[in-house]
DNA sequence: ATTATTAATTTTGCATTCAAAATGCAATGG
DNA sequence: CCATTGCATTTTGAATGCAAAATTAATAAT
């Protein structure tokens, strides 16, 4: 008998499953911002009857991606500017706080696999490959968050995720804005590495502030 | 035509209002942790089908105020001394972070209105009338959030609120935490009235980490 | 032609129903 | 007597059904 096959069977109600892919949809776009969510269409699509689905969307309006209106219906969330300056303070705030924790309390191992997504973040960078260079990136985040060792935390923060993971579908980096974010990412390793909490934490909350300043930069070239 | 006659007409849905019930009975401990929900059980007592129920019972599980297994049907969760030390220090950070931003919009008014709440909450202290402290204290605590402007972050800090605020159904104040947390908002007005972003961040995150002990040096009370 | 009004259709909110899974209990065997 | 198995009951998960509200289309009036 393997040691696999005895794992706890996973099993996941429809209206979770549903949660976990509405967001995925709505954070990459598949769902416009804005567009109005018919329940019979959705229902249709995933072949699982309204009741679910209606589960999930009251789970994701708390999330505020998407908006529910009573006898009206659902509309995925607009993304205004408005919207990211709430947000990114807030996520800011979250991410200081979990990278204090974090140097209370990461091991050595935790450290040297957050250098080995650094290093692969830093060649993503070097090629200039934009999605592994997200993905190296946000597994930093998510081990730093972690290593807090803060479940309600690490809710609170997945739950703005969403939110904040969604601009960086509209909002390109410039060349000298991504350098600077590589740049704020050697600091941020080596006030992990020096367990330097307050430190870590400072860092992080600025580079949330310039992540948004990226955002603005973008959106008024837009504009322009 | 009184001006309130003409605010838009508040229409519910039963699943937004089952939600605040179920929290306002939660939080006050009217169902108990640990305790087994039953949904014909609450749906005859509401008054509504399970359908609505059940799906305030989803965002309730997100919120973590209740847990929900496969198959196997929801329970109020359990309030233990490491919740709180998860919620707590998320708490600090995110009102810490509303202090900040209160003191860059909150306007006079505002502020002479969180004064009234403060002398209020002082003669409360001073015949001692816990409710009523409790009361003004959140009023406190609520005007610093809403002058913080942030919709985002009063929504995460609300659904936060919950959690922390049971902890004051299981525990109460020694005479001095509770002459030390008068003294702590005497540095919040303070610290507001001066629009100190920065020292009210501080004071608003150590006054959490204080109410954390309270909480824990209550329970080493029950303890022994 | 444009707006107002009314009827038809769609869509939502909730209740009911049905199947699947879990729980409790009695019977059986060790 | 206790543990295990099989069965009845309870409870949950999800689909279906139905009434109320909203939207759209169609008609009438200015």
């Amino acid at each position: 008998m393997s040691s696999s096959a005895v794992l706890p069977i996973r099993r996941r109600s429809l209206h979770d499953e549903l949660v976990d892919r509405l967001r995925l949809m709505i954070v990459e776009g598949d769902l416009a911002p804005g567009s109005k969510i018919f329940e019979k269409e959705l229902s249709d699509l995933f072949a699982v009857s309204r009741t679910p689905l209606r589960e999930a969307l009251k789970v994701l309006a708390r999330e505020g991606l998407i908006e529910l209106s009573p006898n009206r219906g659902a509309t995925v969330a607009e993304l205004t500017l408005a919207d990211l300056e709430e947000a990114f303070p807030v996520m800011g705030a979250l991410e200081a706080l979990s990278g204090e924790l974090a140097c209370r309390s990461i091991t050595d191992r935790e450290v040297a696999q957050v250098r080995r997504y650094h290093e692969a973040m830093l060649e993503a960078y070097a090629k200039r490959n934009m999605p592994n260079y997200f993905k190296h990136n946000q597994a930093i985040h998510q081990a730093i968050l972690e290593a807090a060792r803060n479940p309600t935390l690490e809710q609170m923060q997945n739950a703005l995720a969403g939110r904040v993971r969604r601009a960086r579908y509209m909002a390109n980096m410039s060349e000298d804005r991504w350098a600077k974010a590589v740049a704020e990412h050697e600091s941020i390793l080596a006030a992990l590495e020096a367990r330097n909490g307050e430190g870590l934490a400072q860092i992080l909350k600025a580079h949330l502030a310039n992540k948004l300043e990226t955002v603005r930069e973008h959106l008024a070239a837009l504009q322009a």
